[in-house]
DNA sequence: TTTGTCTTACATCTTTGGATTGATAAAATA
DNA sequence: TATTTTATCAATCCAAAGATGTAAGACAAA
């Protein structure tokens, strides 16, 4: 039986008519891809989406009308295996971090060559994620800026360190919303003990309530799976 | 005044003696580097770097007695504006994605040619973050990963929605961990109107105390800096 | 206009939380 | 061995938090 290469299958979605245009032909030329559809409107662009299933889609993620990253998103929850590749004319970190972050499979500027624009797409359409080297220099500039604040807040001094191995468990249950009949059942001691625990705890930690308690743990790093803050 | 172009300063961390030497060769070939010392220990390496003060630090991520990880944390941590090439025999996501958090300006493979070595550390040296392609793709997997939990638990359905813009600020107020009067006071209303709210906020969130509506809060994206979780 | 939601507010009552003091036994450490 | 730390428990007291019901004025939508 023979094999027939098959084209990918390619949805545009510009809210600038002309740029939208340009994409087309530039595409069409590609004997490996097909366009199959193309819009201005990134609601439209979501219906199309659904009815043809392509395998990439071009989202231009700088329109007015709708955020071309919301957009991104309501197609990832598609869960359809359609790889979208975010078209920007911004080469802004903030944008790139939160395009790749909502799972977007490239990041093109609309002003690179339209050879980097169909490299972008074999990588992609190839299972790969695509991002040109100067944007990945941007996205890793905010990725590590997102992380030094934790480390410099964490080298001040961490009071949890403080804390007996007791009460690092009676903390972690503080930290799961139990009151103190919860805490006391679960580590199978009374009530009052678990007061005394309590109450050593904020001390250490320098905190007026349960509340506040939690937050000095969770803001911290306690625990086994330390959670990290990133703005998005 | 005559300008002499500065060669920059190179130390290497490698517990492969050979390795060590190879690398070392190679660079000094290079007219633009000056190889200030080496090493084949994680912990000398790091006091070799607060001695030598060098513009770029080679390190091997694969060695028994300390790991290389945590040596470039203890390096960035020192504030030397020092850059850290991470060098690895391995393309694992979590390995490149835990020494790129940390803050590493690169991340090469000792399998890889030479000429992606010094073309790495020239990116690094001009400030940039360079990561081969192969390896950018391997880490955006891992990164799309980390949120794509976060994605389907949102999903389920956040009953921060419900929440009024009134109760969202008094949601605001106690997850910095204010109490009623605290609330109050910032909010320029009575105490029992914050009850009120309060209360109205634990129907919403189904939730029993105001640690529970907290943990909620952060747990479900609460606010305009949405907090996002990522195991490392 | 009527209906409904939101914000504000108060009263009352019960439960929970937090501070303080004191005490005992085991375990670690000097 | 002597001393300190840790974990356990109790009693008491006051403050804070939480549950419940009621209600008035503002405002928007039907």
């Amino acid at each position: 039986m023979r094999e027939f290469k098959r084209k990918f299958r390619v949805l545009l979605i510009d809210d600038n008519a002309d740029h939208l245009r340009g994409v087309k032909e530039l595409i069409t030329l590609e004997s490996s891809y097909d366009v199959v559809g193309t819009t201005t409107s990134a609601n439209i662009g979501i219906n199309l989406a659904k009815k043809y299933r392509p395998d990439i889609i071009l989202m231009d993620i700088n329109m007015p009308e709708k955020d071309g990253l919301q957009a991104i998103q309501e197609i990832e929850k598609l869960n359809l295996g359609i790889k979208v590749i975010a078209l920007s004319g911004y080469d802004d970190s903030d944008l790139i971090f939160r395009a790749m972050k909502i799972g977007a499979k490239g990041y093109i500027l609309k002003t690179m060559a339209s050879a980097q624009l169909i490299y972008a797409m074999d990588e992609v359409a190839a299972g790969k994620i695509y991002l040109p080297t100067a944007l990945t220099s941007r996205f890793f500039e905010y990725f590590q800026n997102s992380f030094k604040e934790e480390a410099s807040s964490t080298s001040e001094e961490n009071l949890l360190t403080y804390l007996t191995a007791r009460e690092e468990e009676v903390l972690e249950l503080l930290t799961q919303g139990n009151n103190y009949k919860g805490i006391a059942g679960k580590l199978f001691i009374s009530e009052t003990t678990v007061k005394t625990h309590v109450n050593n705890i904020f001390q250490k930690l320098q905190v007026n309530d349960r509340t506040q308690a939690v937050l000095y743990a969770l803001n911290n790093g306690f625990g086994n799976k330390r959670r990290t803050k990133i703005a998005v």
